[in-house]
DNA sequence: CGCTGAGTTGAAGTATTTCAAAAGCTGTGG
DNA sequence: CCACAGCTTTTGAAATACTTCAACTCAGCG
């Protein structure tokens, strides 16, 4: 069995991830479009598997998705989260057939729809049609950003890369200079994502953390002691990369 | 200087790309809907650079377009190809900044547009907004799979694959059972479109060369001679592949 | 004819994977 | 409360895929 599920992710203590990385007249405009069937999962669930028919859209009100791909060997490439305020939309080019799998990393809900209705909200809602746009466009980017350094990045850099992603879309850290935040996934999974095998995720993350740059407890309670420096390893200016992934809040 | 452009790639004799990807009558909707401010561009042409501000939609008419990002060091991904019939929009969250570099691989044409002038045409067109949707979906189709062999895949996965996509997206070999087509790279930006070095991208088709799966003469023309056996080495079925990543001709 | 850029090949170096084993945590049942 | 099972993380050692460096060939072009 292949499932990307992780046993003790459902609530988790600590630190919480903050919520919605879109604003929140947007979450209201998102929510009357569509509608109120909202559909509650479990930790783990398979919502979708890559390949099958399905034509729904789906706006995550609460807890993590991935969205994955794999080759016929088992290898599992995850190629997005999804996270509380993202639209998921798996369709691809044939309008009905998923071209990913979505799996919940924790307990959550979405609100469901199918494609169809939800592309008449949008069409007939002009500030709703932005907003998609927006969202659209800072998920191309950081998808870009993230296969940059899949193809020419180091494995360091990928890591680096990766966990600045994560404090920037959660939100955490515009307060504090060491950013402190929690990702329901275990290395393996992070392997997953950054491309890389979970004993090299292990290698790297402990190496970061003996030169201080990160502080790791419990499990995946990520500390970033050195934004800077972490920042230069990954290879982006913290600032830049905040305006080019997180959609602005209206 | 990190240019992508090659010099002799301008017009090409032998083999030619057959032409748009999506079908007739959208065209013409894409068409009026961009109006006609049509832009050449001649081979290597940087047409807009990562991080500028822009705020222009493309419609490529003509001749490819490569999208690319680089890291400090100067090495480059290829993100992705723009072929006639693509829509190119860089913007990236920020809605002006351009997340992506830009730069043409041939001569060719495209239809611009101020990005706020096209979204409110898409707005208006119901037929159009969803031609653009099963374009955009066919676009991250196309991405994910290259995300995952990028992250999951050996070499010759990765170069296999990208073979396969460029012939279903210049609708080569629907005929035949040999597909023929042209691509306007060299060996050095296939690899910095598959994370390879150009050395290994030779040592891999010059593999498959050997093994009577490909035939490559002059400059990149490519005739698939063992389309099963190259579909096998990507890990792809071919007419699941197509209907996933090629928009359905309306 | 000599130049330039692309493709090819070999040899050495390196980053990452794989294999294997042990240590740490968490929850469970006796 | 302890022992045990199951999973994650950690570490070492060997294997491997890919890169880098360097040299050479080849074709097109002034």
């Amino acid at each position: 069995m292949n499932t990307l599920s992780w046993k003790g992710n459902s609530v988790h203590g600590g630190i919480r991830s903050v919520p919605p990385a879109v604003g929140a007249r947007l979450k209201q405009d998102l929510r009357s479009a569509f509608g109120d069937r909202l559909q509650h999962f479990e930790s783990g669930r398979q919502i979708l598997l890559e390949g099958e028919k399905s034509g729904l859209v789906f706006y995550v009100t609460e807890g993590w998705l991935a969205l994955s791909k794999s080759l016929q060997n088992g290898q599992t490439q995850i190629i997005d989260f999804a996270i509380p305020g993202d639209i998921v939309d798996p369709a691809s080019a044939d309008g009905t057939t998923s071209a990913i799998t979505v799996e919940a990393l924790t307990a959550g809900a979405a609100l469901v729809m199918p494609s169809e209705k939800w592309e008449r909200s949008v069409q007939g809602n002009s500030d709703l049609h932005k907003t998609l746009h927006k969202s659209d466009a800072a998920r191309e980017a950081r998808r870009a950003e993230r296969m940059l350094r899949l193809g020419k990045g180091t494995a360091e850099m990928r890591v680096a890369y990766a966990l600045i992603e994560f404090c920037i879309r959660l939100g955490s850290g515009r307060d504090t200079d060491q950013p402190t935040f929690h990702i329901p996934i275990v290395q393996q999974q992070l392997g997953d994502f950054v491309g890389l095998s979970s004993v090299h995720v292990c290698r790297t993350m402990r190496r970061m953390t003996r030169n201080n740059i990160l502080e790791i407890t419990d499990h995946m309670d990520i500390k970033i002691l050195d934004p800077q420096g972490l920042a230069e390893i990954a290879g982006v200016d913290l600032e830049s990369l905040r305006a080019e992934i997180l959609p602005k809040v209206v």
